[in-house]
DNA sequence: GTTAGCACTCAACGTGTTCGAGTGCTAATT
DNA sequence: AATTAGCACTCGAACACGTTGAGTGCTAAC
């Protein structure tokens, strides 16, 4: 059987119109909204579809639903692109060009503004900082017991901890220790440095090496670890009890324990696709996604640093409305980072 | 009328029954687990209850529900601290005792721990640092255009931002910022800081000043107020899913709604009172609060650091116990910091 | 190939009935 | 005077049943 023109109008009206109402969709109201034919033809036509997997009967006497396969087609081949309105653009805007001093709460106000725009759930994943590389370290004195450990890296990212030392340090071991930390370590990316065997590379005076070895080489460890984590955020959670598929407590149960799963969240989306992906139901492995949409690109910052977002929904998802605004913002997330990096802080 | 003995004891058992079970509770199941007398005698004493206002009746023919009045007298008078179990003080220990960087990370495990063993929402906030004082500043070149701001606090808070400057900056200029402005700042506490007319009390050389006013002042000033900032962490937010007050889909939305106002949820925290407090339903002013109870405790740590912590739950709750664990966790905080943060950190 | 017509299906809704847990009241018992 | 047994009564929950209406599939006419 072919998969006429009229087929696939037939198909796109009842998708549109599923999407919007949530209710199985019957040959009547097609016909009456579109001048596709009579309600008898209709029938016809959406018989074949449902012969050919495109569409699906809750029971004999209902309308039509449309199936993964159909917004499978719908998404690979009748979905244009939307235009944004002027009011999505300038909340986006709002949300992002404002002055961030740590490119994750950017991040967090991405997903933010998106579960805003799309009334979904939105998640967004900070840059993965493998390629990251550590530009300057640091070993400097606040009291004879205590040292600041100072990392900075190449994207900007700064972190530091109070080291309490077991016995008071000169200035003159630190400043050594620094140095040879330095050497040891600088231009490495963040995780060749946690696999370089310290101690053994390690050779300086008896003191500065005991000192490094008890008090400061596990705060470096775990400091380099901590610049290492992505965060996951996540944004929107209640908006999913807008929608009549989550008015079984069952299914908003699955679906918040799901979403509590951090861990889980973050691996799944780094091993996703780059650029946008769409997966549809069963098409995300997990069963407590199989009656959900995921919808997510990669953004870039500064060539290096690359990150996630996106929103997960149902099904029945304005998959061109949301892909163009989960679109948009990866394209405008560098760029703002860009802006309130760069000099001009004040706009 | 008077509580008489047998009185309280049947308000305890309905309050123990109800709370257990969540269904109404009947004469006969009074009767039968504790010997208190025959149905009728239980009923009229429920009735006399009733008409003191300790008990209500959802409808004619049902058992009765401890009204809010039940809690409060319970709580106040009849409530006895619960020791903990090993398993509960297990679980906590294994939870704190971990090593920490950072005591807000200490702080989102309690909160943890907390919604773990109560099976309640928990939360935990941040404590506050207002009284925290600047010990250390300093400026760091990293590159010819940029600089780290370094600030760490009394409390080991250590907090820095990659500054960008308009133009390059020799050592000496920076050596001399940073020596003015430890000159200026250390000493005093975060918010103090913040209230200084920095422009005003700050006379340098005029490159140096340009300098400060221009790229240095403004990141200044955004990080101490982010290090001002008391954070709030929650846990356990689906443990409500569990209960059966939240099968209906609008408690539980409300709910979810509730918890997100995250700014409204903090400020409420950080007004309540010292020590352990209980607010039993309507006792909360808000609205969605009206039919949960919020047991809250305070944790000190260093003797200058403050913050809150506790549950949210329905007012069908184990306040013994809850409270034990609550009570437990704030005076375990403290102790778990002083470990991580003292010499012997490899326990 | 399209459409009108019609019998058929099935969820949703309202109504009526039964069942049982629970009460309140009265009268008997202790 | 306090307790208890007994009984009529209430009300929600569960179930059965009929009705309604949206929708289908099929057939025959256009």
């Amino acid at each position: 059987m072919d998969l006429t023109e009229r087929k696939l109008k037939i198909l796109q009206a009842v998708i549109a119109d599923f999407v919007r109402t949530a209710e199985p969709v019957g040959s009547r109201t097609i016909s009456k909204n579109y001048s596709l034919g009579s309600p008898a033809t209709i029938r016809n036509e959406m018989s074949d579809l449902e012969e050919m997997g495109f569409l699906t009967h809750p029971h004999t006497s209902s309308g039509r639903v449309p199936s993964e396969k159909a917004y499978r087609l719908y998404v690979n081949e009748m979905m244009k692109k939307r235009e944004l309105s002027q009011a999505e653009k300038d909340a986006i805007a709002s949300e992002l060009y404002q002055n961030v001093t740590e490119l994750d709460s950017l991040i967090e106000r991405a997903a933010h503004v998106l579960s805003e725009i799309t009334s979904l759930t939105a998640f967004a994943l900070s840059p993965g900082k493998e390629q990251d590389t550590l530009r300057y370290i640091n070993l400097l004195p606040v009291d004879d017991y205590s040292v600041v450990l100072m990392l900075v890296s190449d994207s900007g990212k700064v972190s530091n901890t109070v080291v309490r030392l077991k016995a008071p340090a000169s200035e003159d071991t630190l400043r050594i220790l620094a140095k040879n930390m330095t050497y040891n370590y600088s231009g490495k990316t963040l995780s060749e440095a946690l696999k370089i065997d310290i101690i053994e590379n390690f050779r300086t005076d008896a003191a500065a090496m005991s000192m490094f070895e008890q008090s400061i080489a596990p705060s470096f460890i775990r400091t380099l670890e901590d610049m290492l984590n992505v965060n996951l955020y996540m944004d929107g959670l209640t908006n999913i009890f807008a929608l009549p598929e989550y008015n079984d407590i069952e299914k908003a149960r699955t679906f918040f324990e799901m979403i509590g799963r951090k861990a889980e969240i973050t691996q799944k989306l780094i091993s996703r696709g780059d650029g946008i992906e769409i997966t549809i139901g069963g098409e995300n492995q997990d069963a407590d996604l199989s009656d959900c949409s995921v919808i997510t690109a990669t953004y870039h910052v500064d060539g290096r640093l690359v990150g996630k977002l996106g929103v997960i929904g149902p099904t029945r998802m304005k998959y061109d409305e949301v892909t163009s605004v989960v679109e948009y913002l990866t394209d405008n997330i560098s760029k703002a980072f860009m802006l309130t990096e760069g000099d001009d802080d004040d706009r």
